[in-house]
DNA sequence: CCTTGAAGTGGACACGCTGTCCATTTCAAT
DNA sequence: ATTGAAATGGACAGCGTGTCCACTTCAAGG
């Protein structure tokens, strides 16, 4: 069981945490200012968080997971059910939109460690792995990262800021790569 | 006009980046290390290169000169003459190829600023919408991002080095997003 | 060949961030 | 109230960065 200091304290990091990163660029926020904010010790946040990527982790990781149940239970054409091209269609729709309402955390949960290595990407991939397979494409494996690359969060975010696209016109673009699946095993 | 020593130098500081950039990953090589190795003083360095990704940048710029004049004015598929959607698939080749020979060059110039913002990214950009924009693509724009995005040098790193795929394999699964520009406008 | 000043050099320096370590404090179970 | 385990926080060492400037080297002109 927690201790009352302790869990008082990881709230008040994760407080902090959520809003330097709203105000800041993820790599301009250093772990000493996350601790100042908090109101807590240098050695207090490295107990719990050995980095910033892992603060940004726990931050995402409800959306993360509502998004996972939804994929794994939830209604077509984003759970099960619908054909993998319309399944990954509605994957791009759900992934854009939490990149957007997230994107500094995203942004953050990457600092540093390859966004490959995250339980997250895992998932993901995973996922549309499935659906590739169910689609009966040649060689899943070379074509989901490929698939994926396009939401790395740096894309995404050069696209919406410094480019000006709108999330629609994105998502629109995304569902253009579905036809990788729809024309069949070539 | 530039002087004995200082040619002198710049030659010994891209050898010594170049032997360090090999044998390690380019996070850990550090400016003390190459100018160390170079036989060079950390202010020799930072004149002519204020960080790390200009090296890189500097070794790779030929290559990817090369590969540009080729897209220009070469033969087809890669140069001008035949259907965007062939010439995108020899795009992707020809950036696998390149990927798979300096592929360390590649992660080092990239390592602190993002890749959108180097001379390069806007070169490979400018070609991919002009295919697109020939095959009549709507909204040219959102998708030029998305059809680079899985030529980060990440994600090629992550598919050859981790995944242990084959440059033949994702080549072919590259050619799949062709299949966006020959099924036609939607 | 010598002078000259501009270009180039190199290493010391200050700074900021990271991650660790441990003496002290706080908690909750008894 | 006691106690020891958990938690805390700030000091500290180490490392990499980027700057600064006294010194050296170059090459052009007399």
């Amino acid at each position: 069981m927690e201790r009352a200091d302790a869990a008082r304290n990881r709230a008040r990091i994760l407080e902090a945490a959520a809003q330097l990163f709203a105000e800041r660029l993820p790599q301009d926020v250093t772990m000493d200012d996350i601790a100042k904010k908090a109101g807590v010790g240098r050695g207090t946040l490295y107990r719990r968080y050995p980095d910033r990527a892992s603060i940004a982790v726990a931050l995402l990781d409800e959306h993360e997971r509502a998004l996972q149940e939804r994929l794994l239970r939830g209604d077509p054409p984003l759970g099960p059910g619908a054909p993998p091209a319309e399944r990954l269609a509605a994957f791009y729709a759900a992934m854009v939109r939490l990149l957007e309402d997230h994107r500094h955390l995203v942004l953050g949960s990457e600092v540093g460690r390859s966004r490959f290595e995250t339980g997250a990407y895992g998932f993901w991939r995973a996922h549309v792995r499935a659906l590739l397979v169910a689609a009966r494409t040649p060689d899943p494996d070379a074509l989901v990262d490929v698939l994926l690359a396009p939401l790395a969060p740096e894309v995404y975010g050069y696209q919406r800021s410094v480019l000006g696209l709108a999330p629609e016109q994105i998502t629109r673009a995304l569902a253009e790569l579905t036809a990788t699946l729809r024309s069949g095993p070539s």
